[in-house]
DNA sequence: TGTTTCGTACGAAAAGTTTCCTACCTTTAT
DNA sequence: ATAAAGGTAGGAAACTTTTCGTACGAAACA
């Protein structure tokens, strides 16, 4: 048996319905499983005890922490939002764009989903940058 | 076998080892069961049944179509690239930004991952677009 | 011609992920 | 005080994905 305490905090890569719930934790803070499922339930029919379970091992794994001092465990992310989006982003344009991130945005530039108003930002952005 | 060529061609989401294949055929176009695991390879071990088997499936499902006229069969990807990596970045942006492509812009502005050069390319880009 | 090499096909094992049943404890309401 | 409601913990089942062993046919070659 590994003892995971003293793993690093290597970057763990999230499962699909871990990200699920990265999501709800990411939108409205630290909370409990009841509130966590109750979220995922307005998507999807989940039962409670799956998304304990599933959140316990994501403390297991590191990804989430717990406060154990009242009866509701009261999880929080472990890593700072922004840390894991980084992460995970760099992955998408490894596996999809050669590590390029240039070609991710020329594809976003001709991408219907990206509209009138993001490229104003974009134009407002690189004016800072130049700055 | 099941006759899985009534099936309707839905997008279908590529798994994690199915998307390392993808990457070869896309990088060097049609190919081989023997090419495409050497390529692989060329990153880790894996066995060339291993391969086989998983480009067979993808056939089956309908992501590869194959030329077995010769007895080594030819592989093809069933979907334009381009298809199938906007289908899965919209995949992305849904669950990591909300749906917001200004967001995941306004990201990679500010990682250290965008080069000089990409901005540089979108600035050309906008330029075009303003046209 | 025989043997070695290289290919496909198939099934099942192995590994990874997700779901939920059951047990049991604490809090709340009757 | 008891029942009901709601909480955690653990293990196993179910499902998905990945890997590979085995069988066997075709081609290459000695």
């Amino acid at each position: 048996m590994k003892d995971l305490k003293t793993e690093e905090p290597r970057n763990i890569e999230p499962t699909k319905a871990e990200l699920e719930i990265l999501q709800v934790l990411w939108s409205f803070g630290a909370s409990t499983v009841r509130f966590v499922n109750d979220k995922l339930n307005e998507n999807r029919e989940v039962n409670y005890t799956s998304t304990l379970k599933l959140m316990q091992i994501m403390a297991d794994k590191g990804i989430l922490t717990r406060d154990e001092s009242q009866m509701k465990h009261i999880y929080h992310v472990a890593e700072k939002e922004q840390k894991t989006k980084d992460f995970l982003l760099e992955k998408f344009i490894d596996t999809m764009y050669n590590g390029s991130a240039g070609k991710l945005m020329m594809q976003l530039m001709g991408n219907k989903k990206t509209s009138k108003e993001d490229l104003d930002t974009i134009k407002e952005l690189l004016k800072k940058l130049d700055k």
